[in-house]
DNA sequence: GATGAATGAGGGTTCATTCAT
DNA sequence: TATGAATGAACCCTCATTCAT
């Protein structure tokens, strides 16, 4: 979890440095994957030395972890602030998760993409590290599915983590054919306003 | 794919080694993953010299792209023919999918971990590669849907093709929660039973 | 020296196939070089098998030794029997051989590669083994040299040994030149005479 | 050649570093030949490590090409030297040239036999690559020749470049014959003069 | 802090050779 | 004799990481 990384930049520049090298682990494992990026065209694409990498990072896993609790914490922010926006209704809360999941995407495709393919890349990723911020990220989505199950308008019968999880899958999956698919991409925002209605309906109480 | 198998696998020895090979691979690359399986580790486990591997698989890329696509063709001749076993009902149909993907996932973790995370591996897979055998998948499922839609039980809001795709990430996502959840594994056939329910009756078209 | 290699074929066929053998191999070792020739790939242009070529020779490195001496055998005899159509003067033997070396080449530009540039590759073939038909070869020449320094045609200021190695060199060299001048290839015939001239003039006893 | 030398060779010892491991590859050239030496095997005579020869040459091929530019460099500039010490009569620079020659191989017995050997090794290195430094060396040796015919003192017979190429192929085959002889090292330097005497006959105009 | 030349362990792949058939 | 599938030792090269400057 990055212990060595300056979490308290001294200087701006520090910092801006940071960010920049973040910036660029962004587009590299974006565009060749996390295995086939190499640390010295981060450094290159970032414009610092190859081992100025290694003040600000442990090593390539730790760079990869960072650049996702970074992004995912961004993107967390920015779903919670959207359904701070709408109403208490969790048909409203649900359906502005999805919409602002699919804004996301198109609007940070790199950022998408590393979160949806390079995610699952590297053991330590998967198998050993817990992911704290993807847990902050489910337990959002899982709240909003939790009230709506508290307030008696969805179904109980599916446990809000696992729902939440199997949403994630949906606009996950819903993301990479998208960014994926070069010649055919079609309209993901309304896709995501379509698969929300459908898990809307999916989960509310019908009136016995 | 694997275009240079051996002229003729003279003996049923042969022929039995690139199953051997492919057996190997799935249970290394779910242990290691893709880019920290090595070659002459499968090799071992197969049972074989390194260089027999290359009689049948033109490098470790193309293992992984042979081991998927055999895997799942069998994956997806195994749903069709579950598929086979239920009436024409579309409800039926559908709720037979998403049952019996779970069940395949608890028969085979080694096959689900394979497709599940090594999948996103390579970028050659990702990118280059077409994938039939996954389109193959998609289209199973897609037809379930399709025909719902055709005989006016679901609803045609959203693309079969795109439905198809969001349901596969449900189910990929769940599988891997599973996988990866050591202490907490919850019950994924039951979950898989209450996410078809959930989507089923979001497609079911709503009398007005 | 080919030890194993079965001197006495005890049929037609497989004496067929030792020579089948020798004429892929110099038309591969040509095209390819030595150390880029596969022993598979003499093999099929061999129409033989890969574990036949074992059976007529002791290894790769034997291989090549077997076609130089195979082919240094014949440029021999057919340079000795072009010395015995001209009368005995000196003079006219040696602008013979200049001759007659250039003919073969243009004849047998494969077999003139591998001579040419093949001979100077393996260590073995360099340092270890004794070289017997090259030998036969210089000896020919030599003798040329030394039956007109006898005769009080030539001069006797070089060794004759060392003369024909000079001019071995240079003939060698100017085989390798017309080979490898893809596109300004020079008339080899005509510039052999010329050099023979040229070492004929150089050779001569001057009236003082 | 060598596309990528380190950006800047900070310091000496890294300027240093690119000759160290040429005068390495000459000794293990020379000793084992190009296919058989060992890239390991170089570095360790070299005293760097194996990744630091890629810093320096694009690959095996390259440390090749790269070494026979340099010595060939080194061997042009040193013949020039050497004609330049003599008169402007075409009899005395050829001779000259003769003599140096001989010189330099028994001043670099190493080098001469990756020269002589090795030059002719790698299939890339003889078919593909145009080779500067030899043409360089070849126009040197032709100009002599050149301006001796044009001084009318040369027969004009023989074109020059040819003429040129021919008696490289005897100083070569003469260099080849006095590495390998081990035991019966005749004397070169003498050989070459006598040499040079026989071509300067045979090159020169008669009084008819 | 910043640099980037140097390191060297590690691995995918090749291919000469063998041997059961 | 002939085959060709199988072997496995050997090697070139990559690239994450270090450390002297």
């Amino acid at each position: 979890m990055t212990a060595h990384s300056p979490r308290a930049p001294a200087t701006a520049a520090a910092g801006d440095k940071r960010a920049r090298i973040l910036d660029a682990a962004e587009r590299i494992f974006a565009r060749r994957g996390f295995f086939h990026a190499r640390v010295s065209e981060i450094a290159k694409e970032a414009g610092v030395a190859d081992g100025t990498i290694y003040l600000y990072f442990k090593n390539k896993d730790d760079l990869l972890i960072s650049l996702f609790e970074s992004r995912m914490e961004r993107v967390t922010a920015t779903l919670a602030a959207a359904l701070d926006k709408v109403g208490p209704q969790p048909a409203d809360r649900l359906s502005a998760f999805f919409a602002s999941y699919a804004e996301l995407v198109t609007a940070h495709p790199a950022l998408a993409e590393v979160l949806t393919v390079e995610l699952r890349q590297s053991s330590k990723f998967m198998k050993e590290y817990q992911n704290p911020r993807f847990a902050d990220f489910l337990r959002l989505l899982a709240g909003v599915i939790a009230e709506g199950q508290e307030a008696g308008a969805f179904d109980r019968a599916l446990p809000a983590p696992i729902a939440a999880r199997a949403i994630f899958g949906m606009l996950d999956e819903l993301a990479l054919a998208w960014l994926l698919g070069r010649g055919e991409k079609f309209d993901i925002v309304r896709a995501a306003g379509s698969l929300g209605a459908l898990v809307l309906r999916g989960l509310e109480r019908r009136p016995t």
